[in-house]
DNA sequence: TTCAATTATTGAACAGTGTTCAAGTTTGTC
DNA sequence: GACAAACTTGAACACTGTTCAATAATTGAA
């Protein structure tokens, strides 16, 4: 059977699980799916493109993301960030890959709109809203992105999950 | 004379400022400096050490920054917070090179202590005051790096300011 | 079923990357 | 001048993303 991008993709992130970004090179991708590395080209653009897709792959669970009917939007806002969170964190170097994504097209990929339309909804204007949804997404982003820093090093990493909670209830509190 | 670590660096800044953290490679500084690649290596530890001296000169200035006398402390965190900004949106790929040594060492390098001190001292608790400083400096160089990145691709960074502006009047407004 | 056209893959090369290290050279001290 | 410490070279190691002519495999039409 002839090699697909779903295939490519797949293989891609069970490397970027298994092993982190670091041996995710195109050769090695290719010898995990025992082809020469020039015949990915035909299936993806490039590496760019590559990491975009495992991004959205990545948090692609938040757009079926179900609320308490209780919540307030404030209350589903933060939920959502901590989703978001939770995603990345759950993959090897997960925030350097959608950092990537996000730094190309900040409002695209994650979840800025869904959130902004939360934060919207708890009273706030749309302007301030937005600017409330970039604040928590790039925040998030930081924070993981120090976690994993961290973790990869050998470093401690106790205190992060407070520090991510202080931040959002700062933002959203 | 001898090769000396202060000229490294130097060089290595020139690079950084005129064609960015892509063309920074050991052997192009070599060049720069009229050396073989391995020379460098009796100076500096390797490429991620010599990144972090960059950050750290990137921020310096901020330990000398004079406040308006008349400022609240509110006021001076937003006035140290725009600075830090200022400073690294001023490099070419500032906002990398400093987010690479903040991963690594976060309350270290950058604003961050004298952050949480003016915060503290506008009547917030010192837990509270840390995760503002913190939530500060990530989502100005999440903010920075968006700019930078859109700026190297030839997008529109218009709207870039006032986003930035936006976030911290949230944090600290 | 044959044959051309499309689709897909190979193999090799290009132009780099960070880093190491034995062997040399330069510099400073006695 | 001799010896040691400081420094530099040149070459290699083991990689990186990407391109592309040539080749193979597959598919649809006659």
């Amino acid at each position: 059977m002839a090699l697909s991008r779903d295939q490519i993709v797949d293989a891609a992130w069970g490397i970027l699980q298994s092993y982190g970004l670091g041996d995710l090179s195109m050769r090695r991708l290719a010898k995990e799916l025992g082809v020469q590395p020039g015949a990915l080209y035909w299936h993806v653009a490039n590496k760019q493109e590559l990491l975009g897709v495992l991004a959205q792959r990545m948090v692609a669970p938040l757009s079926t993301l179900q609320f308490d009917d209780a919540a307030t939007p404030r209350e589903r806002a933060a939920h959502l960030t901590r989703e978001f969170r939770s995603l990345i964190l759950a993959v090897r170097d997960g925030a350097d890959v959608v950092s990537v994504a996000h730094s190309i097209t900040p409002g695209d990929l994650s979840p800025v709109p869904k959130l902004a339309t939360l934060v919207t909804e708890s009273g706030t204007s749309r302007e301030e809203a937005v600017a409330t949804a970039l604040t928590l997404v790039r925040f998030t982003l930081g924070s993981v992105t120090t976690q994993q820093t961290r973790q990869a090093m050998g470093l401690d990493t106790s205190t992060s999950e407070a520090e991510f909670t202080a931040g959002v209830t700062l933002l959203l509190g």
